[in-house]
DNA sequence: TATGAATGAGTTTTCATTCAT
DNA sequence: AATGAATGAAAACTCATTCAT
């Protein structure tokens, strides 16, 4: 399976600062002084998110300094503001092109590949996130978003329609071929494919707050969840 | 069913601040202009507290501005050190008597109640949390916990030791009731009872970041999830 | 030779806080809480320039608190309004009677008592000074004369006039009697009294600032101090 | 005899501010406005230090107000953080260069230059003293060590090892040399080098508080003193 | 008189943002 | 474009002083 890539760092359309133009790297071969205008604007750019994304996971929002942005993606302050407008903009870019990737992946869940069983993408699925998710970088993303959501409703906005609404709707089409086969009896599951998640976030935030005092074997845990979507697991 | 109290303002002992010698409501009644003096102390705490819960709810610990919580609570900013060491032992003490009483309803679910069956004292308890914290102050206090734990360790150990790990036992005795009746058949739930509240949590979560856009029916998401923990809803 | 008291507690006339009346002790007998109310307005008084002398000497003007005057006095912060107007007038009160009594001594040095040698009386004074004020509360009071004086103008032209003034006045007749008994050589050393005191106050400046550091034997320094004075100490 | 410099405005290596880099002065002279960053760094520096020693000496550590100082340095508040950790830190960093040339100078008493006699180097530095210190800011200086000392140990630690134990060994071997001389009687003199320096730390302190009721005649004092400690100043 | 809770002005410190170079 | 020193608004916290009881 390919390994995804942490985040997407391609400028998102708009939402990125003042000048539009010259988003192309520059690349000054001729620079006497070779040091950073070599780096192109896009490899610079790409290094803040990196650094903003740690930095705001750690600590959220308002506590995240951009001075330790900075420092981190080996950049002067000022030149955060030359690549976004100011802290909010940079965080709302972030966390847009943090997870991109991912849920592209969870949009479209394998259905049928090869014939297979809606369970046996179920669980395709599960793996991949427990191995991909839980106990990375991208845990402390979903929890951000969880965390900061609130207070910053466009970027809630923004997730349910380029991300969730798809995640659901791929759930959705999944819970569907489970019981067009048979393999899911509750019809009803359909009209809530956050069932079929819910152990999934519960697991990133278990980790996040308790994982140190009472670690959580999330594959064990989404196996009997889904033995539950699936009706089986009965005694015996 | 009795309404819950939505906090519980009784200063925890240890918790508050320097005086710990005549802080008992004085409550004079009678008094013709009810001066800040003839309002007990306990009762100016309770409103600190509260002022707290509503302004660290909408913005978060670090955005919250005691400034905002004086206000709110119609008293001097200088006040709250009065009650509290700072503005973490505010935020600490807030959230840790926040959610005690319902925690105690929810560690005891009603189990065979009048012989009643497991899937009984599940709904109630689904139907507890529905109308109790679903749209309530209570939802915003779950989640910000779920925000801010991770930077409050001790505040997750806490809440982890207090509240989830009875909460946990309860459900699992719960399922255990059911497996020993019948109603449940798959037995390594037991080993999960995460998987009993994770639409719940989900639900919080969910209406909290994205209810404007898209509502959740809390209700009958929980009805679904509980027919599948209770292997019902086949295709009839 | 008899102890000093460390501070004189009477309450300096016109110094004080608003009511200059009924400074009587007030001793209602009937009272049915005989706690606090036995005490005197004067033992209280005095209470409260005692605490406020230790936490002065110990952190400065600025630096100390009324909160630990009240509660070192073991009064309320309000009863130390009812005696004086406000912290100036305490800490100024406070340093006026604070040496007092040491002065008074050190203004009338034993002149030939028992027609005695001017390098006896000043034997003893040096180790009166060195007993009771060297190491004990007496040497920070100086310390925090010479700290703040500069910032209480009125302060420090009241110690010129009742104190210091009065010690150069003493140690010129010590000197003049001297200088007739033929045992101080140098006539001009009258109108420098101040070179007589100097070690005593370097001494005291010393212990507090390098006490730790390099302990200063002052009892021997002032008796070599004594032989210069008086002409002695030549070799062999 | 070389005017000293009031104070000393390096940078001292390890006290200064978070960056160390890139702060050499860069001193564009041909500048048509000298903005805020034609400035040198180190000239801000050294203004910043200059207006805490204003203040400071006037009103002492406690009393005296950050926003004074940056006003009176002609920089923003925020500025003073960039060159020092804290109130504290400018503070003692201050005081630390304040004294420094004027204290290489008594370390090392000119003895017998050009063969002459310790009361000669003793009547150059006494001259030194009362030219360079009484009545300019150093004298403030001093007072402002004594003042705060006690409160800020380490200072005072830095103080013994760096100016005092090494003024106390000047004079000792100044001391010595008299001795040696025949100039100095008493031998003993060598063991309380203090004595020597008392009357200069004591003007100054008489001249900071009551210099405006009864200003002392410090030279001819000194004098006096001289007189006292090489034998002389007999009844004619 | 005595109390001590309440007040709020005042101070330190932080950090997003700007802008001269 | 990039830098990073400088800015100053904002926020936490303190504490002298007041005043209802």
């Amino acid at each position: 399976m390919a390994k995804l890539p942490l985040i997407d760092t391609r400028p998102a359309k708009g939402a990125s600062a003042r000048k539009t133009t010259a988003r192309t790297p520059v690349n000054r071969a001729a620079s006497p002084r070779p040091s950073k205008r070599t780096i192109g604007a896009t490899e610079r750019r790409a290094a803040i998110v990196a650094a903003g994304l740690e930095e705001f996971t750690a600590k959220g929002f308002a506590a995240t300094r951009l001075d330790d942005v900075a420092r981190r993606a080996g950049v002067a302050k000022g030149t955060i503001y030359l690549h976004f407008k100011d802290k909010d903009a940079l965080f709302q870019e972030l966390v847009r092109t943090a997870l991109g990737p991912l849920i592209v992946r969870i949009s479209n869940p394998p259905i049928g590949v090869g014939g297979g069983s809606a369970r046996a993408a179920m669980e395709a699925l599960a793996e991949t996130f427990a191995r991909e998710v839980i106990g990375t970088r991208r845990a402390d993303i979903v929890r951000m978003i969880i965390a900061e959501g609130t207070r910053f409703p466009q970027l809630a906005e923004f997730y349910y329609r380029e991300v969730i609404a798809h995640g659901i709707a791929g759930m959705r089409k999944l819970i569907e071929y489970g019981i067009a086969r048979g393999e899911i009896r509750n019809p009803k599951l359909a009209e809530f494919p956050q069932l079929l998640v819910a152990p999934m976030i519960v697991s990133v935030i278990w980790q996040g707050l308790f994982g140190q005092l009472a670690p959580l074997d999330v594959t064990a845990m989404l196996r009997v969840h889904l033995d539950l979507i699936f009706n089986e697991g009965r005694a015996a």
